[in-house]
DNA sequence: CCTACATACAACCAAATGGTTGTACGTGCC
DNA sequence: GGCACGTACAACCATTTGGTTGTATGTAGG
């Protein structure tokens, strides 16, 4: 999943996504760059989770999954916690030495 | 920056920095993988500025630093906010329509 | 029915990634 | 000094990634 954020143009296609329903082709007109490869990178987010298509004639929709990206967002906060319980215990070690003279 | 988050070893790298520093050869003892392996995902982490080195003797330690890793989440943070921001367009518009018999 | 379009998918290619081993260098210790 | 250890780095290899083009399929519309 960190994997499918990795790229620049699929964070550009979940930020548009995010703001509604685009079709692959709508997508692949705004990147310089063959509408074959826009539909892989569109492959690889799905792929992750990040993003769902939807047909509608022959066209598919694809939108955001925005609870995908808070999961993605929760993991690192997961880290910033580990980083601030290492603080708080750092913490309690020192007070433990101020109250041994 | 997400690209170096893409890696589960070096996620779980990040973990342990974050709790203190480490040696590179004290990272390197836990995974089922060569020395010079271990060291080229530090590299990784090192360039996308997730973890710092510093020397003393002839050992460098890793550590983890928040404050990117805190860029990473805000950037996360930014894309949901987007999807908040889509959902109050959303509304707006109905609202207007409700206000047009 | 035929054409045009949106998509899917396979085959191919260059470059990046993730791993290995081997070698060299600096440092701590006897 | 000499040895062991921790690290750096290069060379090499397999696999993955990111892109291309070409071909096939389904659907909308005249």
């Amino acid at each position: 999943m960190f994997r499918a954020l990795a790229h620049g143009i699929r964070r550009d296609i979940l930020r548009r996504t995010l703001l509604g329903p685009v079709s692959v082709s709508g997508l692949a007109l705004t990147y310089a760059m063959s509408f074959a490869a826009v539909q892989k990178h569109v492959a690889v987010l799905e792929d992750s989770g990040l993003v769902q298509k939807e047909a509608v004639g022959r066209e598919r929709f694809v939108r955001a999954v925005p609870e995908e990206i808070a999961r993605a967002r929760v993991c690192l906060e997961a880290l910033e916690a580990l980083w601030r319980h290492r603080l708080t215990a750092l913490d309690a070690v020192l007070s433990q030495e101020q109250s041994c003279p």
